[in-house]
Order: structure tokens, then C-alpha cells, then sequence
DNA sequence: CGAACGCATTGATGGATATCAATAGCTTGT
DNA sequence: ACAAGCTATTGATATCCATCAATGCGTTCG
């Protein structure tokens, strides 16, 4: 708390923001967290941008990385709900979530959505 | 590049994604990781959230972390673009910058943008 | 001026993470 | 069965990062 008495002007407006509900909030840090890195990042545009899914294998094939690592990218990508996989024989299958997406749609939704008049 | 023959179903509609340029990508990266902490995330809002600013003070008295933690973060925010600052005296007024409102945006439209039909 | 105060920076530290080499688990072709 | 290949896991390492205590820098009040 501040000992100073403030400017006149200082915070006239204050608008209460609830704070997300705990899971929301983690879920969304998870999201973010998973595309806050380059690889990762480029990863989902390729994987998003399949019509159908593509396999692991032309994913290695596009970064100059390490099988292991792009193995490790590609989990992170999982476990934040973002991409899906299903394997047939050897052979693994990413493609995009749909419900990833429209979470990732939400969060930066209502992020960017405060499109009040900021006017002053 | 594979060695083994891919089954037939096997990415039979690979379409092409350019990688993003290298400023946007590292830009939006940057914004995507400000974000991708519980911390930041709730600052952010709670800043966004505000029609005017509010003083750092205010900021520093809705978390439970030391003054120099919220400096950091506010840091964090600021270098990423999502917020900037207005000093007067001794008060810090923090604001949603639109640019990074707007940067925020772009980066929605260049991850799910690529809406085709994802139906098979 | 000098003390108090708001905010930022520095230094230190523990925990997360990006990367690769080595290896393991499955599957397929011979 | 055996070898080869695709993917995932493990272990090791270097780097990054969130946090706090201590301190510094302006500013304001008395």
C-alpha cells in the first residue's frame, strides 16, 4: 500500500479484472508456453496448416534439429492440447486439435477483445 | 528423408506452409513468451483491463511478490511491447500499448488463419 | 538539506528447459 | 528370425528464468 498521497489524477478509473479461475489460467500459460519458442512454434504453423496430418518423419525432415528434439518439441505440443497423434504401424501422425485451437483462439481472444475506447 | 516406403495414405496432401519471416517470427515469440507466465499473463490483463493506466503501486499491491519481482515482470512486458510506462514524479503509469494489442492479433491470424477444411 | 518513499537495477540462487548422444520399443521387409 | 528403420525415452549439460535481498536513483515532503 502506498504512504504517498497519490496525484489527483491517479488511477480515477480503476476497473476491478477478476482474475482467471486457476485452471483456465493454467491452461492458457500452457498454451502459450508451448508456442513461445520457435521450433515449437513454426512446428504447429506446418502441422496446422496439413488439411489432413502429416508424419513425424517429414517434421525431422523440415528442422535442422536432432530426431530427439524435435521427439521433445512435438511432445510439448501434445501435452498442451494442441496437436493430436495417431500412429499406424511405425509410422506417427500429427495433426492440429481442434479443441487446442479454439482455446488458443480464446485465450488471445480475450486478451487482445478489450477494445474499449482507450481514449486518454 | 525416410527409407522406408510410406504406407499409401501417407501424407497424400502435403501442402506447403512458408516459414514466417524471421522479424515476425521472432517478434511473435517474444510476445507468446511475456505472456506464458501465470504472473505476467494476470498483469497483463489486469493492465489491459484498465481504460486509463494505473500506477505500478497498484500492481504491486494485487500480487504476492516482492517489489522487485513485479519490476521484472513489468520489464518483461514492456520489452516485449504489450505495455508501456509514463512516469510523472515518482508514479509509473502503466498502459496496454495498442501496438502489441495489435501484434497480438497478427499473431492469432498467422497460426489459425489457415482455415481449410480440415474435414479428411 | 535530509529523511522517506516509489520504482528500477544488481547479484545470487534454485528450478525449468533446449539440445544432443545413446538407447530402447515397435514394426516391417527379407 | 534377423536386420533395418521410425519414433520415443533417458541421461547429461549448458543456458535461461523467476524470485528475493540488497542497493541505487530520482522525487517529494517536512
Amino acid at each position: 500500500m502506498s504512504k504517498r498521497t497519490r496525484p489527483a489524477d491517479c488511477c480515477t478509473t480503476f476497473t476491478d479484472v477478476a482474475p482467471l479461475p486457476s485452471q483456465m489460467r493454467d491452461r492458457s500459460v500452457a498454451v502459450l508456453k508451448a508456442l513461445a519458442d520457435p521450433t515449437r512454434l513454426e512446428m504447429y504453423r506446418l502441422i496446422a496448416g496439413q488439411p489432413g496430418g502429416l508424419c513425424a518423419c517429414d517434421i525431422v525432415d523440415r528442422f535442422d534439429l536432432a530426431q530427439p528434439t524435435i521427439a521433445h518439441h512435438l511432445k510439448a505440443l501434445r501435452e498442451a492440447g494442441l496437436v493430436t497423434v495417431s500412429r499406424s504401424g511405425i509410422w506417427a501422425y500429427y495433426a492440429a486439435d481442434p479443441a487446442g485451437t479454439q482455446l488458443l483462439q480464446e485465450v488471445l481472444a480475450a486478451l487482445g477483445g478489450r477494445r474499449r475506447a482507450a481514449g486518454q
